[in-house]
RNA sequence: GCGGAAGUGGCGAAAUUGGCAGACGCACCAGACUUAGGAUCUGGCGGGGUAACCCAUAGGGGUUCAAGUCCCCUCUUCCGCACCA
């Protein structure tokens, strides 16, 4: 068959033209309407930020997405498959500056540049609910729901300690700040700044996201767990220290180990503790000791040293008491006490705690044993000894209980005499929104002379974003340059104000975007409560690991709102998450500064999309990272150039045999369609749960190879044109999530009408894929020693009867006979010998 | 320091429940064919050995008829958090 010059596999000449066709029939991805009788399936991945040019991460992470909408398509579900940019942000401000274009206009033409190498990758999104954040239709919902937090409490304003990144020119969430650095500039230490900033009260709900990572079992436990981390829920006691000679005053410290109280022999303020400058009140040399002390915390916390400085204390000079014992303890203040957890104030109790260990053999205080371990006498107990294992001694009336117990009765005497309580503290802190940046959504605020802050009223949203601008770098909100938009009147006496002028951190604008998708076009709502019943939670998130912590934790704290807020009815906004592994190339990250950048433009002019989209899931599993390999793509263009060759002959024999059936295969036919069936049972398997693409596309190119062996019994006839036909289908049918242009081809070719994505699934046929006849491997003493053929049925004895008459085996086994015999249906036999 | 993931041929990897280690692909080697192409086809390809066989899943121990897979110890790499009381 292949004498003739033969066409030749050219993804140019085949994937353009149903680009085009797709991009004219735009229903084709269009998600249906909630009255379907189709159960629904939403799918959705991370939106990217419009650089102007997608990246490999991106290609890899699409491929992921389009695959798995693609199959449950073909499953006959209502599948939602949206897409949208995360449109504000600082790149589009550089540009401004660099080249002297508006960022609006920089923006949308890098959206108009992506979106065609969307349509060329050929990823089926529905566009129809397309979502820009940076267009007023969009970002006047993020003011609206602004002032619902305002309204609530959920949205405040406080003077703080900010990360401020000199070279955004702003501040940075703790979430944006990586090793200390910038998470856009690695290169740039981010300082401390004390700004007045406006916070989301995502505190409020530490708890409850806490406890919803149990039940969110679709998501990957690494993300799971850096979020548990990050919440950093730790469960202790607050007590009051009375300050001698100080009236009334009182130091509260936080502590895990209350049973320990009894060996605090210090109490350790925080350097910015409020107490510390009425306590150190006209003692000028403690008083500079203290500022150095800020000071050299300052340069140590913006290069990441932290943890690295000596610990250092100062002694006030003065004394508080420890409420349970009476006992006077020096306070000191000590720079590895952190101001921003806890309460800023420890007690420090050296016998048990590594920390306070090592403080006070240094400065010479008191250490002090009050647990001891459990079997050993107070001598033989370690010094430190850390461990809750252990009962109290030297503790008064405490002496004997054992740790957990002592807890829990201190915290009863505490709260019973007024001076302390349980408490849970969390490391996460508030989510600092401002940004002193032009290109974001304004902060829907007006500051009145008279009234002070007032809410914008929901009808004169949106405040908009002002487009003639200058942008400069001069630090401050570019915003306040900008007399037309500064200027405005108050709300309540309509008197002369000003607007607040920060805008929004991006983070907000990705909190709730998938929300948006479901109904894109309401201009009375961020989006119907009806339909957000029919499609939440997302069925299956994709995305980068990136975003384990900032963007999925953002996103949860959002959906609690809105369904505190009565809008939806789900607690979390998606049932399962998936985290793909990095792109990267010569064992890095691919990154300009390196130069090992591939770009997807090349590669689909080189090797076509559905080769490129192919090796992208091919070459590792999803959830890894990958070695970008251009050989290996080419290798996949490759295995589509011979799949071309298959199709392109027989096509026609499997056209012809239209609505023929065939009946009990024997020989070629049925060895083949075994295979078939065994292809297609393992990838539904693997679509079902294990996203192991890679090995799906490996059994698809082994159903190949065995094709493309047997051609000639196509050829000959005696494989009968309708077992062709369902071959040549069947394997399209399964091409088609992995390469959705080569699917359409073919299946046009085969004399299709209809479209891929509304053709069934194909089904496993169970008898079908069954062997008849099996390998089984005959191992003596766990060694591999034969391997003999048995029916498939072939029950233990006659199993134990072949293996035993294998001339191999006889002859290994010289005689002796084995003491046990190890029969594990179709899989082995193990003979024992001794 | 704490937490997590990982370590298998020259390379990317596979082995879904403890059951034939290396599927599939890349690279490489040999050959065929040729319209000399970014081809295509056939065969080979973990290491040692002429062979029968032996050895091999980071290293060491263990459990088991049987271990890449389970347990203990050690090493290495990557990721996250980190003076969090």
């Amino acid at each position: 068959m292949a004498d003739e010059k033969e066409l030749r596999y050219d993804p140019s000449a085949i994937e353009p033209k149903w680009q085009a066709k797709w991009a004219a029939n735009p229903a084709m991805y269009a998600a249906e309407p909630e009255t379907t009788e189709k159960p629904k399936y939403y799918v959705l991945e991370m939106l990217p930020y419009p650089s102007g040019k997608l990246h490999m991460g991106h290609v890899r992470n699409y491929s992921i997405g389009d695959a798995l909408a693609r199959y449950m398509w073909m499953q006959g579900y209502n599948v939602l498959h949206p897409m949208g940019w995360d449109a504000f942000g600082l790149p589009a401000e550089n540009a401004a500056l660099k080249n002297n274009t508006p960022p609006r206009e920089w923006t949308l033409s890098n959206i108009a540049a992506m979106k065609v190498q969307f349509q060329r990758l050929g990823m089926g999104f529905d566009w129809a609910n397309e979502v820009t954040t940076c267009l007023p239709d969009y970002y006047r919902w993020n003011q609206w729901f602004f002032l619902r937090m305002y309204e609530r409490g959920l949205a405040y304003r406080k003077q703080s300690k900010v990360n401020w990144c000199s070279l955004c020119a702003t501040v940075l969430a703790n979430e944006q700040v990586i090793d200390g650095r910038c998470w856009r500039h690695e290169d740039n230490i981010v300082e401390q700044r004390n700004l007045e900033q406006w916070f989301y009260r995502i505190t409020r709900y530490a708890q409850e996201l806490l406890d919803g990572l149990d039940k969110l079992d679709g998501w990957p436990d690494k993300v799971r767990t850096m979020q548990r981390n990050w919440i950093g829920r730790s469960e202790g006691t607050e007590v009051d220290f009375a300050v001698e000679d100080l009236d009334g005053a009182k130091i509260r410290v936080f502590t895990t180990r209350v049973d320990t109280i009894f060996g605090a022999t210090s109490v350790q303020l925080a350097p910015e503790h409020p107490l510390v400058a009425k306590l150190t009140a006209d003692n000028k040399d403690i008083e500079l000791q203290i500022s150095a002390m800020i000071d050299e915390q300052k340069v140590a916390r913006e290069t990441d040293n932290l943890g690295a400085i000596d610990k250092q204390g100062i002694a006030l000079g003065r004394y508080a008491i420890n409420p349970y014992s009476g006992e006077r303890v020096p306070i000191w203040v000590a720079n590895y006490v952190l101001m921003e957890y806890g309460t800023g104030a420890i007690m420090s109790v050296p016998g048990h705690d590594e920390r306070d260990f090592e403080f006070a053999t240094k400065y010479g205080i008191e250490i002090r044993r009050v647990i001891r371990q459990v079997g050993d006498s107070e001598e033989d107990t370690p010094m430190p000894f850390v461990s809750e294992e252990g009962i109290l001694i030297n503790s008064g009336e405490f002496d004997g209980l054992i740790c957990g117990e002592a807890q829990r009765k201190l915290q009863q005497v505490a709260a019973e005499g007024g001076f302390g309580e349980a408490k849970v503290t969390f490391r996460l802190r508030d989510w600092g929104v401002s940004r002193q940046r032009y290109w974001g959504t304004p902060i829907p605020m007006v500051n009145c002379p008279t009234h002070g802050l007032v809410p914008v009223p929901d009808d004169q949203l949106p405040v908009l974003l002002p487009e003639k601008i200058e942008i400069t770098q001069q630090g401050g909100s570019p915003l306040a340059q900008v007399p037309e938009f500064l200027n405005t009147t108050c709300p309540k006496c309509d008197g002369p104000s000003t607007r607040e002028t920060d805008t929004m951190d991006t983070f907000v604008d990705s909190s709730w975007y998938f929300y948006r998708y479901i109904d894109a076009k309401n201009d009375k709502a961020p989006f119907d409560s009806a339909k957000a019943r029919y499609w939440f939670p997302i069925d299956q998130y994709i995305g980068g690991v990136e975003h384990a912590i900032l963007h999925l934790i953002y996103s949860r704290f959002w959906t609690k709102v809105m369904r505190d807020l009565g809008m939806i009815e789900n607690d979390e906004p998606a049932t399962r998450q998936f985290s793909q592994g990095m792109v990267i190339k010569d064992g890095a990250k691919m990154s300009k500064s390196r130069g090992n950048v591939v770009s997807p433009d090349d590669m689909i002019a080189r090797y076509g999309a559905d080769a490129t989209r192919m090796y992208s899931l091919f070459a590792a599993p999803p959830d890894r990272d990958l070695d970008w390999q251009e050989d290996g793509v080419a290798g996949t263009s490759r295995f589509l150039s011979r799949v071309f060759r298959l199709v392109h002959r027989y096509a026609p024999i499997a056209a012809g045999a239209k609505g023929q059936t065939y009946s009990a295969p024997t020989g070629t036919s049925l060895a083949l369609l075994r295979k078939l069936h065994q292809t297609i049972a393992k990838i539904t398997l693997d679509f079902s749960g294990r996203w192991h693409f890679n090995t799906s596309i490996a059994a698809v190119m082994e159903l190949v190879n065995e094709l493309i062996a047997a051609e000639g019994a196509f050829a000959s006839g005696e494989v009968p044109a309708a077992v062709v036909a369902e071959l040549l289908r069947s394997l399209v049918l399964m091409l088609a999530p992995f390469a959705p242009f080569l699917a359409a081809e073919f299946w046009s070719e085969l004399g299709e009408e209809g479209e891929v994505l509304r053709t069934p699934w194909p089904v496993s046929d169970a008898a079908l894929a069954k062997e008849d006849e099996i390998e089984v491997p005959v191992q003596i003493n766990g060694k591999l020693r034969a391997v003999i053929r048995v029916i498939a049925e072939a029950d233990r004895a006659a199993i134990e009867a072949a293996a035993l008459a294998d001339e191999k085996i006889i002859e290994w086994l010289a005689g002796k006979t084995p003491v046990k015999i190890i029969i594990v249906q179709g899989k082995l036999v193990n003979l024992v010998v001794k």
